[in-house]
DNA sequence: TACATTTGTTATGTAGTACATAAGTACTAT
DNA sequence: ATAGTACTTATGTACTACATAACAAATGTA
């Protein structure tokens, strides 16, 4: 009982097994030789043999390799370094249902820490085109206003804005948070609106400063920075 | 040349191998189970036989949710779901030299976008402590400014900043992308200081309001914000 | 000579068997 | 009744065999 703490400063034991070696050692391979995309790796069989293990055990590595998208593999071309996709590894953790409830509380914050910086890039980079396109989405949204529509709305919206942010990753990033904050917000008692609509939102990217923009985001964000836990 | 994007709208045809269709069809059945940590699961033969499929192909499927956490193994006493770490898989794959130029700007992009909205939690839960501990980190760096010192010294406030949001998944995550950083800066011509030093952030954080602080960050990032392409 | 077809080679993909190992479980002896 | 032993079982590793796709070379035809 003196350990209240679930992670105690003793590193879990875990039970090396072949692949997991097979993997690593995979890893320091590809790094030191410095291979770039497209550079062609040894053979199962060579690498089996190398690292003296059976060519199951060095497939069971490539095999996680593979999924992470770092390595990718023809038949009789052999296999070659790739361009992992870095968010596709996330992507298959990323179950609400598997989540831990601290992990997804981070997350939800995550979202929100998102939400309030993004008005740098949004700034920097935001069209005409852009703001006529949100306040068209917000003026849509004024009609359909109850029901599943909402959460489609607000998805469409955020959306949005991440998209004018011109980072690819971010926007990816964004749509797979979805089920994280959705699943969150279903947990919470009843929805409540921010005073600041989505609508205020798209005026103030049109003529507000920087600023203005940031606090208006705050506000409508304010029922979920006001239920942070300290 | 019609195309200059990269990622046409054509999806890439994936050929699809055996343990890719076994590993979806493993997270399909543990989600639609709704599982919880712990459950355990059919043996490997079973599985095998359930699916069609040789015990090689379940194993190269399992050893995959097995990296990212998803299960659990113990001799004998067979599998048990677990909940992932969904920090650790983004881990294997962050390698800054096998990241593709454009995915690497993103994620530098995303740290600025971090580091400008976390003064909302920052400010929902500092301490006195934790302003005073950033104090002394950054008086500290006043003398040893030079050399590899800065880099670490970078490290230590920012890293102090995270970890004062309370946000452990946010902290580590920001652990994770310093090699990231650290890649991009160094590709710069030269390092350029903000007019806002780490002392000016730490006193804002004591005296200043929310919104001078987030002033005083953005100052402290001018820098990087005029490299922002459109 | 130029081009289409066939054949061969090679590396990955899948199946199947065998045995080692660890961790429960039942049984036995004192 | 408890300690110790033998048994059972599910995962871990090795090995073999063959299917399949892709490339290369050789062959045949105009």
């Amino acid at each position: 009982m003196a350990d209240k703490n679930p992670k105690s400063d003793l590193g879990k034991i875990v039970q090396q097994t072949m692949p997991d070696i097979v993997e690593m050692r995979l890893r320091e391979y590809l790094k030191q030789k410095s291979l770039k995309p497209g550079d062609p790796l040894p053979k199962e069989v060579d690498l089996a043999e190398s690292l003296g293990v059976s060519r199951n055990v060095v497939r069971e590595a490539l095999s996680r390799l593979r999924m992470l998208g770092m390595v990718e593999t023809k038949k009789k071309r052999g296999m070659v370094l790739a361009h992992p996709d870095i968010l596709s590894s996330f992507e298959r953790v990323l179950d609400p249902s598997i989540i831990g409830e601290n992990t997804l509380k981070d997350i939800f914050e995550l979202r929100l820490v998102l939400e309030m910086g993004l008005a740098e890039l949004i700034y920097a980079r935001k069209t005409k085109k852009d703001v006529e396109d949100l306040k068209q989405i917000a003026l849509k949204q004024m009609d359909e206003k109850k029901g599943a529509f909402r959460v489609k709305n607000e998805i469409e919206f955020h959306g949005k804005l991440y998209e004018i942010s011109g980072n690819d990753t971010l926007k990816r990033f964004q749509q797979m948070l979805l089920p994280i904050f959705d699943y969150v917000v279903k947990t919470e008692p009843r929805f409540i609106s921010g005073k600041v609509s989505h609508l205020d939102l798209a005026n103030l990217l049109e003529k507000g400063s920087k600023e203005d923009f940031r606090r208006g985001m705050y506000e409508h964000l304010k029922p979920h920075f006001d239920r942070l836990k300290r």
